[in-house]
DNA sequence: CTTATATATGTCTTTTTAGACATATGAAAC
DNA sequence: GTTTCATATGTCTAAAAAGACATATATAAG
């Protein structure tokens, strides 16, 4: 239910086409919450069908025609009222490399190695991307300050992720 | 599906019951997977199913009769095959503070302290009941390294999250 | 005495989610 | 010329998950 709050949140900043909103939820909203382009496009659906928002079709003589979404006066209430009243949750996580990690005793030390390296590279990655995207938007004129927040979360994250991956590994060699 | 192999990783390291099972998860797990008990006593049966366990009944006088789970041969195998050949995933997150902080420029500011101390406080609680754990963790003969490189990682992850929040609280209050 | 917590195990229904399948054009790279 | 990437929008099915409902006893706390 959180997802439909979350694709309001981007609309609310300016309205968007289905494309727009999954491409800007990938690039934002991928540190916290995870969804797919499909599961973004049927929720769009069923938040217009509750009225939150609305849609006008922009034909292009190139490109396929697009639909352009904004809020209606209920669904920017319903945004605010969820986000004040909505009882916090704790975050839900599924991280299956930790599962691996809990087996490390009984895996060979070379495939321990070896899955280490690869989420540090990974991460690196994913840090490196968000750090760019960072920058990029620092020196936008108008920097819209939830997005500061959370970038700065996604990079903390990454940086949390990448020191546990590199002490797991000092830890890992010195026990042999 | 990973869950699965979470299961057979605690039930590896020694033979327990579904209630034991759940137990041992929400203590050691919940850092990096979500589940609940009703799932997991669901997934124990597709896996004795599958032939990845089996059980042995122990009839108890006072208690209800338990239901004692060993992996099965089959299952040990399938657990190392999973850790070393399946391919890493990045980790899924589902946290609903996050998306409200996206949001935050149109709060009042008021109601984003208001959200920013709840969440300080339930991070803490979940801080100081896992360094609680791990210190009567390290107080035991046996200690499992896979325990104590998820342990260390749950610790992280609160601690750099109260940070966050602590980081984010100033920023707000600065900018007014 | 009554309530809460721990032990112990499940079912059922609805919602959510993942991931494959599906289509169509423009532009750029090779 | 052909492949790949970006634009643009969806459907469908199967699996996973959430959360309520369900039962029963022991023990400890108030």
């Amino acid at each position: 239910m959180s997802l439909r709050y979350a694709l309001l949140g981007i609309i609310l900043k300016k309205p968007v086409t289905g494309y727009d909103v999954v491409r800007i939820f990938k690039q934002q909203m991928i540190y916290f919450w995870s969804s797919t382009h499909s599961q973004i496009y049927t929720e769009l659906h069923k938040m217009e069908n509750d009225n939150l928002i609305d849609h006008e079709l922009v034909i292009q003589e190139t490109l396929p025609n697009k639909k352009v979404y904004s809020l209606t006066d209920t669904g920017k209430k319903d945004l605010i009222r969820w986000a004040i009243e909505e009882p916090l949750k704790p975050a839900k996580i599924k991280d299956n490399f930790l599962i691996k990690t809990t087996i490390f005793p009984f895996l060979p030390i070379v495939e321990i190695d070896k899955l280490l390296d690869e989420v540090i590279e990974r991460e690196d990655k994913i840090l490196s991307m968000t750090k760019k995207w960072q920058e990029h938007f620092n020196n936008q004129e108008e920097r819209d300050v939830g997005t500061i927040l959370t970038v700065e979360y996604g990079i903390r994250y990454s940086e949390m992720y990448l020191e546990w991956c590199k002490w797991a590994k000092q830890y890992i060699n010195e026990i042999k």
